[in-house]
RNA sequence: GCUCAGAUAGCUCAGUAGGUAGAGCAGGGGACUGAAAAUCCCCGUGUCCCUGGUUCGAUUCCGGGUCUGAGCA
């Protein structure tokens, strides 16, 4: 049977679902999202997700799935993905996994167990607030006691991870190391990642950051907060929306709020680029400025 | 035209009681197993505006100049 996977990888930006949109187009295929934030209802302006025409000329999966109260997680976000790939290669289609988070591209391509360690807001929160009163390094400590290994990989000062791991001792399974994983034996991974010269991509997100707004995603953040999400939610806290949300709070003018959101996606795309990096097996496609879609996608083909 | 204030990193500024300087932001690099567009770590040499003077030594003190801002005319 056929498990030919594309991945079509990289940086915010660089014109990933366009170019995962005409690969489709030209091999039959089906387009299964791995971005964190489009998997939200609602967030449609601020996540840039792909367009209208495109939606409707090709399959997009996982899209607008998941309402924006509700917390996504990489075990959950695994399990959608990988059934939404087995069923498309089963109706003899290629999946075409379209994104740039990381963590859920890990996700499909590796063999990752996530045991079963069951949501706990309350334990969660007393964990918070110990945090909060006796510090980041005190909770280091605590882990340390708990499970030395974890605490060996995670710095004193990156408290959420700090309680994560605690979490996970807690139910017995301890946090595992992400790159102890073996491939992910099931697919024929075809994996590319999108750049460019980096002072075009930030021109890039520049002029994205001015068009979003102009696009209105001031009356989506207005419309969300309306709707009664919350501003402390992670699916809010997504780049684009918390900006937003300041400068309706009378933190700051727009214009400001736009300087945020493009400096904050620049840092984004940096993030984004050392992890991409650590995956020796990816190929690269640079763009250079003038070349047409088909032509990436040509390259895309042959390589 | 006069008076006053300023001129230091890409930007905003601190500082050196005279021994060639450091923060924030920007920028660069990195980590990552259930929040990941999250969270966290590392990276600071630049004619200290120019030019004379004093001094062993001036970015720092003094004189002159240039530019910028405010006030007065």
């Amino acid at each position: 049977m056929n498990n030919v996977v594309y991945i079509i990888s990289g940086p915010t930006a660089s014109g990933k679902s366009l170019i995962a949109y005409y690969l489709a187009k030209r091999i039959d295929g089906e387009i299964v999202n791995c971005d964190s934030i489009q998997l939200y209802k609602y967030m449609d302006i601020g996540s840039a997700k792909p367009s209208e025409k495109a939606m409707s000329e090709v399959k997009h999966h996982l899209y607008s799935i998941e309402d924006p109260s509700q917390n996504m997680t990489v075990a959950e976000y695994r399990k959608l993905a990988i059934g939404t790939i087995n069923e498309i290669l089963s109706r003899g289609k290629t999946p075409i996994v379209c994104g740039g988070t990381g963590l859920y591209l890990n996700a499909i391509l590796y063999d990752m167990d996530f045991g079963a360690v069951p949501d706990d807001e309350e334990r969660r929160q007393e964990l918070e607030h110990l945090a909060e009163e006796r510090g980041s390094f005190y909770m280091h400590e605590y882990l340390q006691g708990l499970d030395p290994e974890a605490a060996a990989r995670i710095h004193p000062n990156n408290t959420r991870k700090i309680i994560r791991a605690i979490e996970a001792y807690e139910y017995g399974k301890g946090i595992k190391n992400l790159s102890d994983c073996p491939l992910n034996p099931d697919y024929d991974f075809r994996f590319f990642a999108l750049t460019m010269e980096r002072e075009w991509l930030y021109d890039r997100i520049n002029r994205r950051a001015s068009r979003l707004i102009s696009e209105g995603l001031v009356d989506e953040v207005s419309g969300l907060l309306e709707m009664g999400y919350s501003p402390d939610l992670p699916s809010m806290k997504g780049i684009g929306y918390k900006e937003i949300i300041g400068f309706l709070r009378g933190e700051y003018d727009l214009f400001d709020a736009k300087e945020l959101i493009m400096r904050n996606t620049r840092h984004y795309a940096k993030r984004q680029y050392t992890w991409l990096k650590r995956y020796d097996f990816v190929k690269w496609i640079e763009i250079t400025k003038g070349e047409t879609v088909g032509g990436v996608v040509d390259r895309i083909l042959n390589s």
